[in-house]
DNA sequence: CCCATAACCTATCATCGATAGGAAAGGTTG
DNA sequence: CAACCTTTCCTATCGATGATAGGTTATGGG
């Protein structure tokens, strides 16, 4: 365990106003995000996020039961940025196929771009037992997320098609996606082939088959 | 962090003799690979280990220079048990494609029954700087195994595909793969359609597509 | 002004990975 | 046999971590 040589500036900011404990929690929640984006999750202390806003260690569980809570909090939040770029690229305008690989593309990219993020979102440990509501509500918004996924493999299948057919290649399609964007973030001293001719063979093959309306 | 309890027979074996130290280590890596595959990786501590194998904690650091090297090594030895695995579907009869989806099979039947030695194998953070030496074992024991999949890949695609076109589909098939068993292991709860019926979609969406020869 | 309470603190705990330094077993060499 | 060196393994202890106990202080309604 290399201790990493950190200056954080202690603000010690004032003490929030009387229902404002929330605010403190928010704030409590962005720098969680930055340093984990910084340094990875497990390099990231109770303690450092603790100094990082401004207030004593224990505080931190006067708003989250213990640090698995906080982090999967991290995690819905990631999930919750996903799901918005998704959605956006959900309601352009252009063919079923266009917006099914344009959402798979924000899907990568931001997976890329923000691979701790990811990371917590999509490749956190369950907590034990007692952390059950914090990995739910990341399940929650990652189900919430892929559904945003599902419309579109629906839109592509067609309205003729099963509702579980939909629901089976979304799976494999999200699963594809999910294992390049992971393997890429986990493995970067892999030796890869070129990374965009990869994504864009890796999204040609999820269109590739099973493509029942104007197959090229 | 929950205390889980923990009841260890703590044999205290007969020291080594003089030149046995090697065999110690087997002991070593022996319970960590059972001892993660009960409790996951996080929850396995350095004294957890050397109490199974019946030595003192410090002792551990005779054989590794660290907890990391330890678990990276636990992950080597994953992943050869993975290309033996898959080397023997490899060399069955059958044509090229039957083998390439035997061996996806096999790949995704060991990740499911093994799911913390395939975490160990393919979702290991890298260590610092100086665990370098330990990450890259891995990460050759992995590039071993991936190769075998390869082949596999190059067989089912003709001798007449270019070399830089068999890498790169099957490091989008291998991607495949993983994203399949690594979201089905790290997300149990999602609302996933029937499992057997996701895996054999997934592997058709495999050889749906860049198939040269008998398509069907 | 009072005082209930939300917000926050210091002190401390057990456990973790890791290091320091020494004991003891066993072969080797005189 | 005795001296010695190397390998194996130990106890004691370190700093850092997540978490708890229990007290303190500021805020704002009455």
């Amino acid at each position: 365990m290399l201790a990493v040589i950190m200056l954080v500036t202690s603000h010690h900011l004032p003490r929030k106003a009387k229902g404002q404990g929330g605010e403190r929690r928010e704030e409590i929640l962005d720098h969680a995000l930055r340093l984990i984006s910084e340094s990875g999750v497990h390099n990231v202390s109770t303690r450092q996020i603790a100094t990082a806003v401004g207030i004593s260690q224990p505080t931190l569980y006067a708003y989250f039961p213990n640090r698995h809570a906080l982090v999967a909090e991290v995690g819905s939040r990631a999930f919750r940025a996903l799901a918005a770029r998704m959605r956006k690229d959900a309601a352009a305008p252009g063919s079923a196929q266009d917006r099914l690989l344009a959402v798979a593309r924000s899907y990568i990219r931001f997976g890329l771009e923000q691979p701790d993020a990811y990371r917590v979102a999509f490749m956190l440990e369950a907590g034990s037992a007692e952390d059950k509501g914090g990995d739910d509500a990341v399940l929650a918004a990652g189900i919430e997320t892929f559904t945003i996924h599902r419309g579109c493999v629906a839109d592509y299948l067609g309205p003729a098609t099963d509702e579980a057919e939909i629901t089976l290649v979304a799976q494999s399609m999200w699963a594809s996606l999910h294992g390049l964007v992971s393997l890429l973030i986990a493995r970067p001293g892999f030796p890869w082939v070129d990374r965009e001719q990869l994504i864009v063979h890796h999204l040609g093959s999820l269109v590739g088959r099973t493509s029942p309306q104007s197959t090229q």
